[in-house]
DNA sequence: TGTCGCGGAGTGAACGTTCATTCCGTTTGG
DNA sequence: CCAAACGGAATGAACGTTCACTCCGCGACA
């Protein structure tokens, strides 16, 4: 086995029973035995378990950037554009669920708050699409005048509770709620 | 001390490391050692830790439920309703940060998606407030013809993020920009 | 070509730490 | 004086991490 096939491995079992058992009952041990090698062996890959676990993160957060990016229709109006992203994450999600629980774990602890305060507050930063399309829309008067923060709170939060509810099965989600969901966020910023 | 006074204290002292610690840095001796009484003590009035937290979220959830029902405006139209729930709800949490930790940490651990499941599939029982008056509305045709779930999620996501980010410190939030983001969040749910 | 020696990846038992829980000697209230 | 309440050291389980060792592929050398 290949040198980057046995990291893969490392992450992928990671991603899998954090996913499915949560972040703390995640030992190394049972990390170890689903990714077909010794405990040993991840530290020769990451040099503590915090390390793999923030590595896991970047990769999947740089993932999902970039499939957002890709078909982002820069040309549409920004209606278009919002419920590109919308869709575009919630379907990401749903298809997804391990990465979706993953996430949601990761930003909820210490390390996520962390993340959060550089990507809000980050003022030299390029920012990503989600927070310049906000931005754009408060400056052409189309979306409400109210702190970036907020505007983030209601395009993104009901996506969050949304695909939390559906992978744990107290919904179906399927293309026409999905998008009726990410409209009806539209709505909510619009003025 | 009288017993219940112990109680008390042994609840308020978990409710507080929790809270500030995060759910798995909140051992026992600290605890014990911030409600001032020794760590065998709280196995007197408490099975196990484990029954402690769903004591402690037993009673938040119970609180939290009679503060909405107190004061809610039965008679005004629906919309007025809605901006009281929304109002009271997000109050509560800024003005109680630690009791929003503690619930946002307790209501996305394994526990957590019990009681939700319970709350949502749980047909026969009254419902809460926020339920009865997502279906009213949506009966008479005011409120979207969406999933119960769903309009849930609008309603609340938002608030959850909001009350996230004021207690991280992202965002100040005052009066009148905590009724923008209520009555934001309705403009998603109205048809 | 066949053999040997080497370097580094891989291993998992062992270690030290941390934690929930228990146990038992002590204190307190009636 | 007795029973119930209390405190905190002791206990054992579970965990992340380490380390002494094995294994394997490959180049050197005869």
């Amino acid at each position: 086995m290949a040198v980057s096939e046995k990291r893969r491995e490392i992450l992928d079992a990671a991603l899998q029973v954090i996913a499915e058992q949560g972040f703390h009952e995640a030992p190394i041990a049972l990390i170890a035995e689903r990714a077909g090698v010794g405990a040993g062996t991840i530290y020769r890959y990451f040099a503590t378990k915090d390390l793999l676990i923030a590595a896991l993160f970047q990769e999947l957060h740089t993932q999902i950037g970039s499939m957002l990016a890709r078909g982002y229709p820069a040309e549409q109006p920004i209606g278009e554009r919002f419920l590109h992203l919308g869709k575009t994450l919630l379907g990401y999600f749903v298809a997804n669920p391990r990465e979706f629980r993953f996430l949601e774990q990761y930003l909820n602890s210490p390390y996520g708050i962390e993340f959060r305060r550089d990507r809000l507050l980050g003022q030299g930063k390029e920012g990503d699409l989600y927070r310049r399309l906000l931005e754009e829309g408060k400056a052409r008067q189309i979306v409400k005048d109210l702190p970036l923060v907020v505007l983030l709170a209601l395009a993104i939060g009901p996506l969050l509770a949304v695909a939390r509810d559906h992978i744990a099965g107290f919904l179906q989600l399927d293309e026409v709620l999905l998008e009726q969901t990410v409209q009806a966020c539209w709505e909510a910023l619009k003025r």
